[in-house]
DNA sequence: AGACGTACCTGACCGC
DNA sequence: TGCGGTCAGGTACGTC
């Protein structure tokens, strides 16, 4: 589910209603997600200050008072909220308690998201985190930055895109869409994306990026805000889950197509993306 | 190196 | 109404 979007618009709503607040009680119903939550990880967090809310790629990172960080990630469908009251619901795996009064939930039905802590100082070094790739949204990505990544890879560039350590916070959703807006096709072999054709991938990469954020996220099934609301990038797909219909301002007449790549859905149009 | 299948887990949906 | 099959925003593993 949540990709960087998701994730992003999360980590804001988190960072506008939580920093600053002190964690005064951990409520762990269920540790068993992707892998255990650590066994301290309630006695870690009581008492500690959430002092703000960073990101990378897909991860979510809850900088602690005292040094250390929560990350978070949300799998396929974690969701994040705060401010009701906990739902008690057979889902809602980890509930945070804060001294104002605000409650923030982790619920997840499928549970491949994932808790661990870490040390602020050697964040970069977790295991989690040191192969990623870089941030899209970063100022210095770019197409020659891409092209760097994408040198000599004899694999679908759909299949590169969807990998962490290529680029940081792209999922199924994402890579079809800046795939369209670039005008590439999903099969075209990553390594030939070089020049002008990496810096128009680059470029849509960070304009659908921009764009999913500024409309609160996509929600599909799970995805909610952290307030609660629900995102609506879903309904500015131009290609992702609308096989046979039209593509926006596209007269082909087949229509979008989906084939599976490396096991998963791909949604493009066979006209304009080469 | 990379392609592929499989696994993790639950729920929604579809056809029968 | 129920049952089986398929699919889903992610990631990790083993095998060829």
């Amino acid at each position: 589910m949540p990709e960087l979007p998701e994730v992003e618009t999360v980590r804001r709503g988190l960072a506008a209603r939580l920093a600053g607040r002190r964690i005064t009680h951990v409520t762990v119903r269920r540790a068993d997600l992707r892998r255990p939550l650590p066994p301290d990880m309630g006695q870690a967090l009581t008492g500690r200050r959430l002092q703000g809310f960073a990101r990378r790629g897909k991860y979510l990172l809850a900088h602690l008072d005292g040094g250390r960080v929560l990350i978070v990630h949300l799998g396929m469908s974690g969701r994040l909220s705060v401010d009701d009251a906990p739902s008690g619901g057979a889902h809602e795996h980890v509930v945070l308690h804060f001294d104002d009064g605000a409650v923030l939930r982790y619920e997840d039905h499928r549970r491949f998201g994932l808790m661990d802590l870490a040390d602020a100082g050697r964040l970069e070094e977790h295991d989690l985190l040191r192969h990623m790739g870089p941030e899209p949204l970063a100022p210095d990505f770019d197409g020659p930055a891409l092209a760097t990544r994408l040198h000599a890879k004899d694999t679908p560039i759909k299949a590169a895109l969807l990998d962490q350590r290529v680029i940081a916070g792209l999922g199924n959703i994402y890579v079809c869409e800046a795939l369209f807006h670039a005008g590439l096709s999903p099969r075209r072999r990553a390594g030939s994306v070089q020049g002008r054709r990496a810096d128009r991938l680059a470029g849509a990469i960070r304009d659908v990026l921009d764009a999913a954020i500024a409309a609160g996220g996509s929600s599909l099934r799970d995805y909610v805000q952290a307030s609660g609301e629900l995102g609506y990038f879903q309904h500015r797909f131009a290609v992702y889950d609308r096989a046979d219909q039209p593509c926006p301002g596209c007269d082909c007449g087949a229509g979008v197509r989906r084939i599976v790549q490396s096991g998963r859905s791909t949604f493009y149009c066979a006209k304009r993306q080469r």
